[in-house]
DNA sequence: TAAGATATTGATAACGCTGTCATTCCATGC
DNA sequence: GCATGGAATGACAGCGTTATCAATATCTTA
């Protein structure tokens, strides 16, 4: 049965009751008998109907929506950056912005559930997806088979359907090798990202690939597996730098990780950059308050964001064909926290 | 002429038109004469017409707004966080969370503006504030004027109309002042946060009655300004730690400006917290993250924001009487930025 | 047991806008 | 002067819900 579709009229039809009764019942509003309240909701539950919130809204003069007003002039993480983004091109097209956030909670499948969920029970035009959500199977699955029109942020791969932008993770992470070893480092830790984003993948080939291009073996010892968070960022770097024969530099695959790794090098008492470089990835606020500042390669996610809404408006007036693709530069930020090798 | 009452009958009647024309013009669809383009637009202009969004979207069967799909486990900023305090009580009460950012760009005037903007364009239920934008005058009375329910959160002062939380700014720098001294510190030097957040005087408040209490004298030279953020603390903390007499601890106003003082520090070679001891306020994500990790006070931004999200939600179905206000408990976290003084 | 009170239900009119389609207007060509 | 056709405008029927108030069913109480 597909949602969406059932009005408050068929409902009534089916429970055999008026739709000011379904009403009732939907409002919670006492004042029904028993058996007709599970009647009702029986009915509705196998039409899988969902009230329309505009009617609600045009009929009871209320909108069941709270604003909530910001400023926010110091902090600027990745997913606050991308909703700076995507606001300034909603609030000039006349657009709303409906936040949804997903619980990141008990594993992914949780996480896909209450994205389902909202998914479901909200009308909205389009939606936006941020990784790791906009290359789960189940969500793209309902948001196809609705017809909603979509815009991926850093997804692992364009479909046809959606509009997508994504930074040029491979490159960048390319460019931050090649200027490791342009100074002279032969021995370049990697710490992984996330493997539920695309971009992880992305930046590790970056990565195989600038050490091919000069000529340097890859060594698996010099990998370790990360979450793109602070914690497991450190506890990386803390098993690469007691290696016998450790690293001059370790490269991860973003900032956060990255400060971990800043944080492990000082709690063995290992001056960075002067016993190890560090670098990161992403340019987020962390990385212009570690110390040293973190050397990096900056991500330009608010441009990335409102490009991708403003693809996605235009698609919903109809405007263009095929949906976009965009990829975004990231250029090299140097900072101090890389530096050529000690030489012994 | 107050906004929100003009409907789409009213304005055609002033412009002596057809509501549908006025529909036209409201939507710019073409063929609609330049001169009677005009007179409706004049006509809109002066009743203060808005198009309702709930009968537009219901007529339309589109709804002019945007979902954005994120799933965050890293980034728990003090804004991110309120965001997902205020929505985890939004959804379970059937509510929709709109977001509202206002332009932090140049003075506060701008920002204020973008606010009353969006409050008079917007329709919702009620509405949320943050601070420093919790106790701008002009969007109070526009919130008042129309009637608006509002919950602030982190105001200077309670109003007896809004619903309001806070943390108990006072006590817990009190607190960390205490703790500095009884650790053995007696010239701690305190940087000031953003005069424009209620907040701020008050821990400074805390600050003067933590020394006075303890029978130290405030020393004037060892106050600094600050704003807030990491560069205006980094800066501050430089002046102090020049001075002749230099400070054996810093308490900053926030955490960001604490980490920048802590950067200061290394930048002039003196071991944290062995030359000097940092502390800072809020427990914001950087506080576990700078080398050393700072000692600090937990604001419970989350729970905050869930509680005035759930009394506005309350004080909309009319379930209490009067706005309630409520203060939060600030506990200490002890870190190694702070330790007793070298004493010499 | 009947009157009165109360709980339950429904008929119907809004709510304020857009979509459809009919109508009017006006410039053009013959 | 009159047909022709496209541009400009309007009449009116929904859109899917809630609100109002009347109607009916059920329970109390004397």
């Amino acid at each position: 049965m597909a949602a969406g579709k059932a009005t408050i009229t068929d409902v009534a039809a089916r429970a055999g009751v008026s739709i000011k009764t379904v009403s009732r019942v939907m409002n919670r509003e006492p004042n029904v008998r028993a058996g007709t309240r599970e009647r009702v909701r029986a009915a509705a539950a196998a039409l899988g109907y969902e009230p329309n919130p505009a009617a609600r809204g045009l009929a009871s003069r209320r909108t069941f929506s709270l604003g909530l007003l910001y400023e926010n002039p110091h902090e600027f993480s990745y997913t606050q950056r991308a909703f700076e983004g995507v606001f300034a091109n909603c609030a000039s097209a006349g657009y709303t912005l409906l936040l949804l956030p997903c619980g990141a909670d008990g594993g992914g499948s949780s996480a896909a559930d209450s994205a389902l969920h909202l998914v479901t029970h909200t009308r909205v035009d389009g939606v936006i997806l941020t990784a790791p959500l906009c290359d789960d199977e189940r969500v793209l699955a309902v948001l196809r088979e609705r017809d909603t029109p979509t815009a991926r942020i850093a997804p692992r791969a364009t479909d046809g359907l959606s509009c997508t932008v994504r930074a040029g993770d491979r490159d960048a992470a390319r460019a931050i090798t090649d200027h490791l070893h342009a100074l002279g480092h032969r021995r370049i830790a990697f710490i992984k990202g996330d493997p539920r984003h695309g971009a992880s993948a992305e930046r590790f080939a970056g990565y195989r690939e600038g050490l091919q291009a000069n000529g340097t073996a890859l060594d698996g010892a010099l990998l370790a597996d990360g979450l793109f968070d602070f914690d497991s960022g450190r506890r990386a770097a803390l098993d690469l730098l007691h290696l016998p024969h450790r690293p001059t530099a370790i490269f991860a695959a973003n900032d956060d990780m990255a400060a971990g790794a800043i944080a492990a090098a000082h709690a063995l008492g290992l001056a960075v950059p002067t016993a190890v470089s560090v670098a990161g990835f992403d340019d987020s606020p962390i990385a212009a308050r570690t110390w040293p500042p973190l050397c990096t390669v900056r991500q330009p996610v608010f441009e990335m964001a409102a490009a991708a809404t403003g693809d996605l408006i235009a698609r919903l007036r109809g405007e263009n064909g095929e949906p976009r693709h965009r990829v975004f530069d990231c250029p090299l930020v140097l900072r101090a926290s890389v530096a050529a090798p000690a030489t012994p």
